[in-house]
RNA sequence: CGCGGGGUAGAGCAGCUCGGUAGCUCGUCGGGCUCAUAACCCGGAGGCCGCAGGUUCAAAUCCUGUCCCCGCAA
């Protein structure tokens, strides 16, 4: 290693997967080391429950780095402790704890956030699956955005975003495109805050939309929509909190739940009525405003993805043709 | 010891309450029909019923223990 004196200090904050290849790219910056890692608490619970530490903490944990796990900032002998890093800038991406003025006066540089949209769109928690969800036509784009922390939640001035086709993303793999993207963007805005002395430019406020957090009921799949519409839907809330479907079959007395992953848009079903639910050899389609949408492979709670026509083949015994309709669950909560 | 669901031919399921011949749909293999087929007809192969112990004349089924998978929190 050269001259680390030269090299700023960094505290880095973060929590997903998303923030742990961001860290990783940190890591690989020339003018600049990590001296700090600050993730969310490990989750509670035993056996059954998940409890393993957050990527950003494995990655830390691998890289030797100190990892700081604190509930909040409130305690000022938190906030001491962040101070005794003596960071020149704070990094943070996704990391999920509300940072207080106090914490955001810490860095002697500046302190940015990696932000998973093109702000001041989808400011908020659930950016990637809101931008998939909501933008189902041709040419989409989402991506991400290097900002200063401000008191107002995603609100402050950014100095550099970076544009990323939808295309057929799950919020899963974009998640992780972005990331890579948010990585290399951030490291380049350090760059060029230190060599250019670079200047943030404010956001239009007016402009600005909010992506609120996803509940379990935002995997509810309604039909009555153009399958392009449906088919971005269902990839906004994959892996979670997944889409589900209630699935009426005639050749069933009990209506099903169940969940399913993206599948394929097929020909027009002129004259079926949205939610008619039909069978053929590759499994089972469901009629949306347009056109069929192929469920290639669906989850029956208790199990693991199976492919459709597999599912169909177990509990409907060879039955083909319009054998059902779907609907939204919400019905059954 | 947080709660619940599940492990039965290659895949998906039934059978378990009330022990007594291993069943269904699909796939696969062979044969037939057809101009042809993912269609239809006939036939075959393929199972330590998760693992270990117990009860019994007899266990997929009842009892005990154990391993693995899936939900529940975000």
């Amino acid at each position: 290693m050269a001259e680390t004196q030269e090299q700023k200090r960094i505290v880095f904050m973060g929590t997903p997967a998303l923030a742990a290849s961001v860290l990783k790219k940190l890591l690989a910056w020339p003018k600049g080391h990590v001296v700090a890692v600050y993730t969310q608490p490990d989750r509670p619970g035993r056996r059954g429950m998940k409890f393993l530490p957050s990527p950003v903490k494995q990655a830390a944990l691998c890289a030797g780095l100190p990892v700081c796990q604190p509930q909040n900032f409130r305690d000022a002998a938190e906030i001491e402790r962040l101070r005794s890093f003596a960071p020149d800038f704070i990094a943070v991406a996704a990391y999920g704890v509300i940072l207080p003025d106090s914490v955001l006066a810490t860095p002697a540089i500046d302190i940015l956030n990696v932000h998973a949209s093109l702000l001041p769109r989808y400011r908020g928690a659930a950016p990637i699956q809101r931008a998939i969800m909501e933008n189902w036509d041709e040419g989409a784009e989402t991506g991400v955005s290097i900002m200063r922390i401000v008191h107002e939640l995603d609100a402050g001035p950014v100095f550099a975003s970076a544009s990323l086709p939808i295309l057929d993303h799950t919020a899963a793999s974009l998640h992780e495109a972005l990331g890579v993207l948010g990585g290399d963007l951030l490291v380049s805005a350090m760059d060029d805050i230190l060599c250019n002395g670079a200047l943030p430019i404010p956001q239009d406020d007016s402009s600005a939309t909010y992506a609120q957090k996803l509940v379990k009921a935002d995997g509810d799949i309604r039909w009555n929509r153009p399958a392009r519409a449906v088919h971005a839907h269902i990839r906004g809330v994959t892996p979670w909190p997944g889409a589900h479907g209630v699935f009426l079959f005639s050749a069933l007395a009990e209506p099903v739940l169940l969940q399913f992953a993206p599948g394929t848009i097929e020909g027009p079903c002129n004259g079926y009525t949205a939610g008619t639910v039909r069978m053929d050899k590759l499994g089972l389609s469901v009629a949306c405003d347009d056109n069929w949408y192929r469920l290639t492979s669906v989850k029956p709670s208790g199990k693991g993805m199976m492919p459709s026509s597999a599912w169909a083949n177990g509990h409907l015994k060879g039955t083909s043709g319009v054998c059902g309709r779907a609907e939204a669950p919400d019905a059954l909560r």
